[in-house]
DNA sequence: TGCCAGGCCCTCTTTAGGGCCTT
């Protein structure tokens, strides 16, 4: 065991829905292994529509960066590569999850790796953080970080910081049996099933 | 044309509502 990899991804996007029209503008993902990053993927993507000032405010990156990105499709096909059959780890799955299956199936790809999400994880493992964004945990656990927010890669970078960190700490804080069957109760339903098979993979 | 999210979790709960988090 120990011999685990989880695909850390993040969206940068036109807003918050693919059902209201919103795309993805930049992906980035990072492979965990051994409880190291051992690679890295990173695009922007042309969603072939203006850019809310919010957005450009929001991420940096502006219409014009955008004009000469590859298109999404050309992007999915290789990001569906990059992320293989690994677990699938998001801060707020929820939000990455929902623009991943959406732009998948505008390409006819189906989604078949499982999400956990580091945020509900990180709601039960750090209870008295002061809020659970992924910007203050990085900050409450003093993970590393070069000081981007909102740009895919960087995200990506510091979610997998946070994922690493929250098995180490449950690792050294629970025996095997205890998180079998003490923390993985507090879970809720939903993450409690993901979590376990998680940390059963990262055991030694 | 103009509208514009939604899943999870908590609780003053389950015949529901509201906050959090993502862009």
């Amino acid at each position: 065991m120990g011999n685990y990899t989880v695909a850390v991804i993040d969206f940068e996007t036109t807003g918050l829905s693919p059902h209201c029209g919103d795309r993805t503008i930049e992906v980035g993902a990072v492979l965990v292994a051994n409880n190291r990053i051992v690679d890295r993927f990173q695009s922007l993507m042309n969603p072939k529509m203006k850019l809310s000032s919010f957005i450009e405010d929001y991420t940096g990156i502006t219409n014009g960066m955008l004009t000469k990105a590859p298109d999404i499709t050309d992007v999915m096909k290789k990001l569906k590569k990059f992320i293989s059959t690994h677990y699938l780890v998001a801060h707020n799955a929820s939000f990455d999850s929902k623009f991943l299956d959406a732009e998948f199936s505008r390409i006819q790809f189906k989604r078949i790796n499982e999400f956990a999400c580091s945020m509900l994880t990180a709601r039960r493992v750090y209870p008295d953080a002061p809020n659970h964004k992924l910007e203050t945990l990085v900050r409450y656990k003093q993970l590393k970080t070069d000081g981007v927010h909102h740009r895919a890669l960087a995200d990506a970078e510091m979610t997998a910081h946070l994922w690493m960190r929250m098995i180490e700490d449950i690792k050294s804080a629970y025996s095997r049996s205890v998180v079998s069957f003490g923390l993985m109760q507090q879970l809720g339903k939903t993450q409690k099933k993901k979590v376990h098979e998680f940390l059963a993979a990262a055991m030694p």
